[in-house]
DNA sequence: TTTTTAAATTAACAGTGTTAATTATATTTG
DNA sequence: CAAATATAATTAACACTGTTAATTTAAAAA
């Protein structure tokens, strides 16, 4: 019996240390430029032994997209202290906003790759939990804001997806390329550093004037 | 002399069959999934042949890139004959969402792939000619706008921007299959089918307010 | 008609994800 | 302890991929 869970847990260490490997290969190099065998020569294992672990490669996708939502998760933490609901939306937004400039990697995988996604759909379960999750989160907070005045006469998930529309717009229209080439030409230099800060206070100027 | 341009418009010939290929393979199976074998077969030719037209895959997908702003563009000319500026904006987000449901896979190439973007990295011409000349629309509209008392005090290519990065965002989030996921846990069946309309409605109204 | 030039092709390289068959390694049984 | 069994890991193989170099074919010029 004492066997058994050992070899359970030691199965579980190497799933942890080809999930690392593949980790540090999918955020230097990008997903598509990481190739199993690549992974399996980082941990010193064969490349088919990854395939006694995980299903395929989008499972690993899936695994790092599990990942990426767990310290997005936690980096949300701050927020239970933000008394003010209107200041939690606000600051919401920033942190999403830092996590995807700061991990384009990992929001690439959560957020706009399509191999996680389709490995839920091919699986059993078809729920989206750590999304569905995370959109609540804002929900709720657009609740909130309601509560104090905001966004009157409006479906409170309306405006739910429309923030996170924009913000997630911006994320990806930086992340991948789009951005820079049409703030080269239609803004200065001085404002091209912090387009999306420059941005993000527009936003939020706007939604102010909406009590 | 007459010679080499009848030889000038072979090639021509030659170079748009082969586009015309990779575009149906490229919207049936999609870019990855299409291989340069696959086009060079569906053209008749050898695979090779398709380098003495196109430098590389991502110039194709640069050319089918073009293109899919070309029929942006000619979608965007009923838009001249809208008077009222506001209702020009409304009817310019209308048509984008709508050239993005009906041609997802030029979409792609146009607004989310990195490919064709890098291509032009790769050139000589580090601009994106057909992307900020769009954004440019967007940005006298907006500014006719302001004219009229529309978004006060703002800066807008802010606007611009922001607007752009919103119906961008639910595009891709629709496309990408994150919406549909998120829909699926928070909204009615009744309401799902039109996320997007729904959505856009809703950002319609905020904006409308914003005078 | 021979020479030159350009176009298209085949062969080849160095990879890719993934499956099936095989070998090595533990675990359990006689 | 030795033999049989189960499991983990490996090698071999398949059917591909984008792309380059060398070669052949076809057309134009001399």
């Amino acid at each position: 019996m004492g066997r058994k869970e050992k070899n359970e847990q030691q199965r579980e260490g190497i799933r942890q240390m080809i999930l690392k490997e593949a980790k540090n290969l999918f955020l230097k190099d990008g997903y598509e430029a990481t190739s199993m065998r690549k992974i399996a020569q980082g941990a010193g294992i064969s490349p088919t032994t990854i395939y006694l672990y995980y299903k395929d490669k989008s499972d690993m996708a899936y695994a790092l997209h599990k990942e990426g939502f767990k310290i997005l998760g936690k980096q949300f933490m701050v927020l239970q202290s933000v008394e003010n609901a209107f200041e939690r939306l606000k600051a919401m937004g920033k942190i999403y906003l830092r996590f995807a400039l700061e991990n384009p990697d990992f929001y690439e995988i959560m957020f706009i790759m399509k191999e996680p996604i389709e490995f839920l759909s091919k699986q059993d379960t078809c729920e989206w939990e750590e999304g569905e999750q995370a959109f609540n989160s804002l929900l709720n907070t657009v609740a909130d804001c309601k509560k104090e005045g905001f966004f009157k006469e409006m479906d409170e998930r309306i405006v739910a997806l429309n923030i996170w529309a924009l913000v997630h717009g911006l994320c990806s229209l930086k992340l991948q390329g789009h951005l820079d080439h049409v703030a080269a030409a239609h803004l200065g230099e001085d404002m091209q550093r912090d387009v999306l800060d420059d941005a993000y206070n527009g936003l939020i100027l706007m939604i102010s004037s909406l009590r």
